[in-house]
DNA sequence: CATATATTGTACACATGTGTACATTACTTG
DNA sequence: CAAGTAATGTACACATGTGTACAATATATG
């Protein structure tokens, strides 16, 4: 009942999640996101609330698309430690590949947001603490399947988070391929990840 | 010649650079920064000429207080290794400590201009440029010390500015130090940095 | 002390941005 | 097809923001 949206909401959602990504959340006005979207403040007000609600909506979309979310198909049957690799090295293309230089949403917005935007800080820590959860899993689960042996799968738990994000970052500025990934790859390996005999390139 | 300044060009620049640091470079007008200067915009550009330039001041004064400037102090003629992985410490420290949550002015900025603002990518990335020959050059000389042998430097060293983005990423939502720094210690040890006799708690 | 000059102050003319209130429009269901 | 309702459109009343032009004010040096 009512009348009917003129613009479609998923896609409004991705054209925003686009333009928070490549701009940055504070770059982006309700203004200059209506105008992009081509309705009034007015509309967008009443279909999204606030910018503040928007953005957590294009959390929970861009982590479909996030390197995040791969970790979280891996089956636990597979070679999991094989798994995270192949991930790790997706996102070495993915971050070279962007001629935008985008990076992660999610990372970026961490930093532009954690300790000084008191509603949004609280999602995006614990988007992280997720993945952070995840690693710990496939760690646990690799740790099961005899691949390795470790008692200490908290801590590289979080050095495998501070490897992602690093690469994330580094990706920014670091734009050949083979210097990102066999830098990620040396990490890994170090850390019992990846073994030789993946022959990853 | 002339009337003198009513404020300290140096006090201010370190306000500005504490207000970036806090609030992210994008969140800055010429009209926020000149009220918390105390002045008007227009003494503003006629001292600063733009924003633009004057982070560009804020960037050089920043180095000195930053986690990358650490690393230029350390004596080639002693344990190098041991002095990486006590700057890595520190850093630990500061990032847990610090209550605002700011994390390191470099890396924020990084993300959030680099790749969009044309004007400010150049001295950005080049600041990082000068912190991964800064870890070639000691990684070289460790090799040299024969503390480890390693033909792979180029890669260990970007495994080690890796590293460094994200801790100081990660110190954002993490803040217990016990936690921060023993994943820190296992990347460190992993990459052959850290070594257990140096009982760095 | 007069003058050159560095710095500051005031004002303009805009553009962008926020959030709300109320009228208007279109659609859907009874 | 009428009534209720969801969505849109228009307008207000501000606040913030930019950059410049020109006048006013101090101050150091000749």
């Amino acid at each position: 009942m009512g009348r009917n949206k003129a613009f479609n909401r998923d896609q409004a959602v991705d054209t925003v999640m686009h333009l928070i990504w490549s701009q940055g959340y504070q770059n982006c006005s309700v203004k200059a996101v209506s105008e992009m979207l081509g309705i009034t403040r007015s509309s967008f007000y009443h279909s999204f609330g606030s910018m503040e609600s928007l953005f957590i909506e294009v959390l929970k979309r861009y982590y479909v698309h996030s390197p995040f979310c791969a970790f979280d198909q891996i089956n636990e049957q597979s070679d999991i430690l094989k798994e995270i690799c192949t991930v790790f090295q997706n996102i070495c293309v993915a971050r070279v590949t962007d001629k935008e230089a985008k990076g992660c949403l999610m990372i970026n917005s961490i930093i532009e947001l954690v300790g000084s935007n008191d509603i949004l800080s609280p999602p995006l820590s614990s988007s992280v603490d997720a993945v952070l959860t995840r690693f710990k899993r496939l760690l646990n689960a690799a740790n099961m399947q005899g691949n390795f042996s470790d008692n200490d799968i908290d801590q590289k738990a979080l050095a495998l988070l501070n490897l992602l994000i690093g690469i994330n970052v580094s990706g920014k500025f670091i734009k050949d391929y083979e210097q990102l990934w066999s830098s990620t790859r040396l990490s890994l390996q170090s850390l019992g990840v990846y073994n030789t005999d993946y022959n990853m390139t």
